[in-house]
DNA sequence: ATTGCTTCCGTAGTGAGGTACGGGTTTAAG
DNA sequence: CTTAAACCCGTACCTCACTACGGAAGCAAT
């Protein structure tokens, strides 16, 4: 595995960023990435750049950006653009929060309905079942997309 | 459209639970639903039976469960099999908790950027960037899959 | 020189939960 | 009787982020 000077293949590139090679070459063809040129007849080598771009797409991707969004970050990321950039974290800050107060309505109801079911009853039937089998009147009345 | 006794079309039944025929068609193939006979040479018709199973799908799926799981808690409708249904419930709600606290992980390191930013500085350098650039060492150093 | 692991490249498949299409019947209304 | 809407059916397509496949060619070690 030589390595000099932080030159890298793509294999080893990949393994160093903990991602797939595949991925790589997938983020290359999604314009996340820049393919370097190949040197007469051969193999790419990729340094130091191609690796903290991998960090940054890695951890935008785990503050919940999409792929198209990070593309969308990497042309903020020369010069000064950072009201840019906050108010696209602004927004996906908005879109968690939604995110975790839907799962808060979830666990509140689900909740409920364990707790209905571990408290001893009759066997004859099964507060649980029951309340899906109504469509789930309970708790939260909204109508909307589960998707 | 007429209405005989609750007995629909499939367009009725599906607008009647706010789905797409497509969707409910989606659902036989999966086996969710029963397809009913259809009556010599053309339409089937349902009843509030195909209703009622309509209302428990999307009831769960609200709660989180994916088809399949749905599949599973059909076969649990009859008779007392509260305990098994408990187990899942039970299953869910670790899910969703699991879920929650990983999106508050999140919901915290982007206030924290989205803050740091709002706060005046130079406009040389925006912290948000900075941080992704570093591969966002912040927060949370857990190394994990971001599907 | 041969084995065996990479790399290169394009294309196709995965999973979840649908949605859309196209071509053929039926049925209800006018 | 004709037309428009609704139904039947199979198959293909969608999103998202990958992942796999297949064949050719390179490169490192034995």
């Amino acid at each position: 595995m030589l390595k000099k000077r932080n030159v890298m293949t793509i294999g080893t590139l990949a393994k160093t960023a903990g991602v797939g090679v595949e991925t790589v070459r997938y983020y290359q063809r999604r314009g996340l990435m820049s393919e370097p040129e190949k040197p007469y007849g051969g193999i790419r080598h990729y340094d130091e750049q191609a690796l903290a771009r991998l960090h940054f797409i890695r951890a935008s991707q785990w503050l919940g950006f999409s792929l198209d969004e990070i593309g969308e970050l990497l042309t903020l990321q020369d010069g000064a653009h950072c009201d840019e950039a906050r108010e696209l974290g602004e927004q996906k800050l908005i879109s968690v929060r939604r995110k975790i107060s839907h799962l808060q309505q979830i666990e509140q109801a689900l909740n409920e309905l364990v707790q209905k079911c571990s408290a001893g009853h009759g066997d004859v039937y099964c507060p649980l079942m029951a309340s899906l089998n109504d469509g789930f009147e309970d708790a939260t009345t909204d109508k909307h997309k589960v998707r």
